[in-house]
DNA sequence: ATTAATTATTAACTCAGGTTAGCATAACTT
DNA sequence: AAGTTATGCTAACCTGAGTTAATAATTAAT
């Protein structure tokens, strides 16, 4: 056997046209079933594929799709935050569901923006995932827009940006947070995240858990919000800072799970115990929360749901043209575990 | 502006002919500094990017490798191994450092074997990524091997498999935490994995285990070994069945992360307190080792070294043909934490 | 039974968008 | 003017997919 066999060595020894090839492969009614065996038994013989090049570019479609990592350019570069590589992982898996490549790739912001995967029919859509910097997302929004690139968005949108996005509802897990505190009556609350505009998705859980708070009279002093990123080293150093005011409070909410995890740590290193002095409360479910010590009460989002929400808006957004898909918001759930009870 | 622009519309706008683009925009030394920049101006100016596919097609390479995660069957969908997440995270990396794109799948053992990435020309290589069963793959080899497609893989290679594997020094691993629990005095061992063939990692470890035991005398007796795969929740099952046989033991090795966090859970709920009554060590450094409760002693692979090695090769088996290149063995590290201390 | 009308199949050809070998032409040397 | 060298053009090629035309088969009509 020589090289690769081509759609027109399996017409030649099934005694038909290429084309006749082409169609019995592809399913299309136009050809006799009687035919199409023989031709697809023959394809089977001689090993033969279909090229996957030749048949996009004719097709002018991939069946693929493309996920875009967007990491903080300021975390260290060596760990990925674990709850996008659980999505990661649910959107692999809703993808191969629908029969669906996909491509991957990881993407500081200070990169150069070259992920024209769309552009080069590399893929037929993409998916933006990240906690990103929102005025960051502003220019790759505009690019996206104006090439007419298919994509849906993971994370909070922005009043009046036009992008498909997918997010669980932060505003209400925040209040959940904020509902389980006053439960236990501890209302001297500090937060670590980002409540600025940059962060969408901190700041809409800040603002659910701020205006539980205040519907109950309570509210968290800027002087007990520390800034951080999703990683566990700068959910540490927020809180050191945090602590090194001296101001005293008795709950905590960490913006996510990783800020959560290092705020025990800070908390812990100062002799505050958790959850007797503070109560403390992430952001995810990540894995680890389960796991650390103490287990880490949380808010739940729901990857797998949110992995095929991502998937079928996209496809439908693929399908139809220029239709306005509604942005999903997915139901957060507060996991209540040891550091809150 | 109509559809995408073409190279014949920049070879247009540019006076020059559309091969003349093509060869500009790829460097080719045949063409003028001069000319290149002008067609690259004006590829900027009408938005031109070269169709992926029809590249592709006509290069007959892709410029893509595809990773292919094998799951256990028996284990819940739900999540996936965090360590192969972070190997995912490292192999995309290094695929972008290599200017390649990277196919992601996951794929249960149990599914028909449709990965033909390679023979459809979506991919030039691809890696081979899980902790399966060898018998499993041992077919899977043999269409690989058979259709000439270049691969590599992660885990334990057995003598006489013709493939090409980057691994972890699974064995020395193993050694590594016999030394340890000998250098503590706690020579009685249990260890929780497989020590079968079936599984070719596990009990490489378990026999470097083994081996460094015997060598002071020592051994782990059958009875002190229960199989598991690698989940928290079959490492927890596979201790509680051991604790059941009532044979006391003060150390524990499990083949994994997460069965020796199962096991620590079945520890404790018996009222075994780690590391005092049973010493325990796990094997990955996942994140989740340095959090939980007490933090995991374990053998750290280094997965960004493991990733880039795994590209490394598949790119060198790609360039050259029928390269013999060595399997590559990363050295295993024990990390010390207070689950052994 | 024979011919026209209809439908089922398949062949032929063009097209998707580049890549590249080989040839032609212009420019430069000596 | 002949020999080099630098440049650019023409046309073939990569492998299928879509379209149209042609042929065969089937049914209807006379």
């Amino acid at each position: 056997m020589k090289g690769k066999a081509t759609s027109f060595d399996i017409a030649h020894h099934a005694g038909v046209s290429q084309s006749t090839v082409s169609r019995a492969l592809r399913g299309s009614p136009l050809v006799n079933e009687e035919t199409r065996r023989r031709v697809i038994e023959i394809a089977r013989e001689l090993n033969y594929k279909v090229d996957k090049n030749a048949s996009n570019l004719r097709a002018q479609q991939s069946s693929t799709l493309a996920v875009l990592l967007f990491e903080d350019p300021t975390s260290d570069d060596s760990q990925i935050n674990p709850f996008f590589l659980s999505m990661l992982g649910s959107i692999t898996r809703a993808c191969a569901k629908e029969g669906y490549d996909l491509l991957v790739s990881f993407q500081s912001s200070s990169n150069d923006w070259h992920a024209d995967y769309a552009e080069t029919h590399r893929a037929d859509g993409i998916i933006l995932l990240g906690y990103g910097d929102y005025i960051d997302y502003q220019s790759k929004f505009a690019r996206l827009l104006d090439t007419d690139t298919k994509f849906v968005c993971w994370g909070a949108s922005v009043d009046g940006s036009p992008e498909l996005t997918v997010s669980c509802d932060n505003h209400l897990g925040g209040r959940l947070v904020a509902e389980h505190f006053i439960e236990q009556g501890r209302t001297n609350c500090a937060f670590i995240g980002d409540a600025s505009h940059h962060s969408p998705e901190f700041s809409a859980r800040f603002n659910g858990f701020e205006e539980r708070l205040q519907e109950s009279g309570k509210h968290v002093s800027e002087r007990k919000v520390a800034t951080a990123i999703s990683t566990e080293e700068s959910g540490y150093q927020a809180t050191k800072s945090l602590l090194a005011n001296d101001i005293p409070f008795n709950a905590l909410f960490g913006a996510s799970d990783l800020i959560a995890i290092g705020a025990i740590r800070a908390l812990q290193e100062v002799g505050l115990r958790v959850p007797q002095d503070v109560s403390v409360v992430g952001f995810d479910d990540i894995a680890i929360a389960r796991f650390c010590s103490p287990p880490l009460s949380t808010v739940q989002q729901n990857t797998t749901l949110a992995g095929q929400m991502l998937v079928a808006n996209l496809l439908n957004l693929i399908a139809e043209q220029a239709v306005d898909l509604p942005n999903s918001i997915l139901p957060p759930k507060l996991i209540v575990r040891q550091s809150s009870q």
